[in-house]
RNA sequence: GGGCUCGUGGUGUAGCGGCCUAACAUGCCAGCCUGUCACGCUGGAGAUCGCCGGUUCGAAUCCGGUCGAGCCCGCCA
């Protein structure tokens, strides 16, 4: 205590918003604060100028004030007043009054009262900006968004989407603690993970030559921590991926990562769903969650019923397999099992024929239809038939002269469509392609055709992801997700080469049929989140290296570090990774995560507003030893 | 790496071969106005149409390139 005369200051008016510049914000004043002498300060929203009387809607996060400035009453508060413009930044004194009857503001919280200004203080003058912060529903270029971010950032949409960010990221916290879970940080600077992307390098200057690489999740760090007991972790970490973005991908995005011990799958499920529904209720009361429990849709069978691993649950439209039903009818001619040439060969090839029955689209033109044939064929599709169901319940399709009636009906009965409806099939000799395109195409019209209620939460978990994908070039199998991820114990003897051994992998291994104990969890078509329960035996783990094309070295030199670790005693362990970005934006309605980050990049991986990134000056190029050698173009 | 869209006063748009000496709204500046809240009224300033090149008698308007932004495929969980 070097200050012991110093009077203690209270909890409650430290915590306060009251500062030496203001007394109020500018959302709170109300009609029981009338009578009071208040100082207030904010940003000028709007000025309205009677001559002799002077209008300013005052601005900050919390709110709007109308302040009123009469000549007659303050004169030198009307000379401050005439100079101010939007935008600039003011210091009022004045009383808080009632509002004449019949001039209140419905519109506005403070809208009863209003300041009586008796001094009018100009803080910081402003240029007029380059966009209508006033106006929340103006729009705005998106690059003079991202160069004044911080004009942006006073608009209330954006002021409202970081608040419930904020709100997010403290529910997950809170919702953590509750649970036991420590808040540990991992470093920033990590050595390159295996996640499959591309890293971002940094290099060392210490260590001439080498490089740091930023974590693309701290997912070996965070079993590290199993290894060390903290036996129930998490953090709100920052990841990196030098990948190309979209509007559901930065280079750098936030995860909610956490990884407990002695647990199950169904334990940790259990953890992060009560978790989920805990945050959702904090964060946004209204939502209505559609299902309790979530439901836990098998990888197999998501692909099957909705084409996708990330189902938006909000909606039906399944796919429909017409394989049985054109079965059912016996072969259209000795040449041909359906009369259509495209679908014979699918089926001959042992691919499918499936389709979705698009409600209240029967009556589409030509180029509608043409539009989702080109839609369609951008993810792979050969073509795209369709059948328009009539109002007798019939169905007319172009194809219907090789079909027959009889198989058009079959179609119509096994996509259960109605009257009105039109349903899209795609045929291919590759079953994946099939689920795949028709799954974009289910989530596409859903959207369109407004069948998704924009109000609700549909989360849901999918299940049994197959451990491995056989990657045909490299001859090798590749893991699904992650991996570190641990086989159901059933297929832990799926785990083997047709060859007997790991290092000759082919295509037909049993190791493809294995199940990965994988869970992914799904909101509203979007992928949210992922785990798994880890493999935490240090054999099995090789075994699962192996087959994806690991040898001994290869491994130590990547993994070094977790499979030593694995020798002093691993708790079994499984955990999970969510994106908080794209939470935050499901939750504000948005389907770009910039709109719930504050500073965030270009598609070009830019920032327009301190223009990154940047050329290194000459000092840090010979401190680092590097030297740029020019970029490999297409003529030189 | 590729496809598509966009780029016109401060901002948002219109104009899409000559009628453009570039229009509208808003913002901005000045004046008037004592109860507005997207205040109102009057007047004014402000863009050579992202940049470079080409086609043409003539280009904001057509073509090529380039830069920037967005959406998407590939890539990436």
């Amino acid at each position: 205590m070097t200050e012991p005369t110093r009077p203690s200051v209270s909890p409650e008016a430290a915590f306060g918003l009251a500062t030496p510049y203001r007394d109020v914000t500018c959302g709170e004043l109300r009609a029981g604060d009338a009578g009071r002498e208040i100082t207030i300060a904010g940003w000028v929203h709007r000025r309205r100028d009677y001559g002799g009387l002077i209008f300013i809607d005052l601005r900050d996060r919390y709110g709007l004030t109308q302040v009123v400035i009469n000549e007659a009453e303050a004169p030198e508060a009307t000379e401050a007043a005439n100079r101010v413009r939007n935008e600039f930044v003011l210091q009022v004194v004045g009383t808080v009054a009632r509002r004449l009857a019949g001039t209140e503001n419905a519109k506005l919280a403070t809208g009863e009262v209003e300041v009586q200004a008796r001094k009018v203080t100009i803080l910081s003058e402003a240029e007029t900006p380059p966009f209508y912060i006033n106006e929340p529903d103006a729009p705005v270029d998106e690059s003079l968004r991202l160069r004044y971010r911080y004009l942006d950032i006073r608009r209330r949409p954006m002021v409202e989407r970081l608040i419930l960010r904020s709100e997010l990221v403290k529910a997950v916290r809170d919702a953590h603690h509750r649970a036991g879970f420590v808040e540990v940080e991992t470093p920033i600077l990590l050595k390159s993970t295996p996640e499959g992307a591309r890293d971002f390098i940094v290099p060392s200057r210490l260590q001439p030559g080498s490089v740091y690489a930023l974590p693309q999740s701290p997912q070996q760090l965070k079993q590290l921590l199993m290894v060390a007991g903290m036996d129930r972790y998490f953090q709100i970490a920052r990841c990196f991926r030098d990948e190309d973005l979209r509007g559901d991908r930065q280079p750098e995005f936030t995860q909610l990562d956490l990884e407990m011990s002695f647990v199950t799958e169904e334990r940790v499920m259990d953890f992060v769903e009560a978790m989920i529904i805990e945050v959702s209720r904090a964060v946004v009361p209204d939502r209505p969650i559609q299902q309790l429990p979530f439901p836990r849709i098998d990888y197999n069978d998501a692909m099957e019923r909705y084409g996708s691993d990330k189902p938006d649950l909000r909606f039906g439209m399944e796919l429909a397999d017409l394989a049985p039903g054109l079965a059912a009818i016996g072969a259209a001619s000795p040449e041909s099992a359906t009369g259509f040439r495209v679908f014979d060969e699918a089926l001959a090839a042992g691919g499918r024929v499936k389709a979705i029955a698009a409600p209240g689209m029967g009556e589409s033109s030509r180029s509608q239809i043409e539009e989702l044939v080109a839609f369609a064929r951008r993810f792979g599709a050969k073509g795209l038939a369709h059948v328009s169901v009539q109002a007798d319940g019939t169905g007319h399709s172009p194809i219907g002269k090789f079909l027959g009636e009889e198989r058009v009906a079959a179609i119509v009965k096994a996509t259960s469509a109605g009257p009105g409806d039109l349903i899209l099939i795609v045929a291919d000799a590759n079953h994946e392609l099939v689920a795949d395109v028709l799954g974009r195409l289910r989530q596409e019209l859903g959207l369109r055709l407004g069948l998704a209620d924009e109000n609700v939460l549909a989360y849901c978990w999918v299940m049994h992801f197959p451990m491995y994908q056989w990657e045909a070039d490299l001859g090798r199998w590749h893991a699904t997700h992650n991996p570190f991820s641990g086989v159901v114990p059933e297929d832990e003897v799926l785990l083997a080469t047709k060859s007997g051994d790991p290092y000759k992998p082919s295509h037909e291994d049993p190791a493809g049929r294995a199940r990965a104990m994988q869970y992914d969890i799904a909101l509203n078509g979007w992928e949210l989140g992922g785990g798994s329960v880890r493999i935490h035996k240090r054999e099995l783990l090789e075994t699962s290296f192996a087959l994806q094309g690991y040898t001994l070295e290869q491994m130590h030199e990547r993994f070094g570090g977790i499979l030593e670790a694995f020798d002093y005693g691993a708790p079994p362990h499984g955990g999970i990774a969510m994106g908080i970005d794209r939470w935050a934006a499901l939750f504000s309605h948005q389907t770009n995560i910039r709109e719930v980050m504050a500073f965030p990049k270009t598609q070009s991986g830019g920032d327009l507003m301190l223009g990154s990134p940047s050329s290194p000056d000459a000092e840090q190029y010979s401190e680092l030893g590097l030297k740029f050698v020019g970029v490999e173009t297409a003529n030189g």
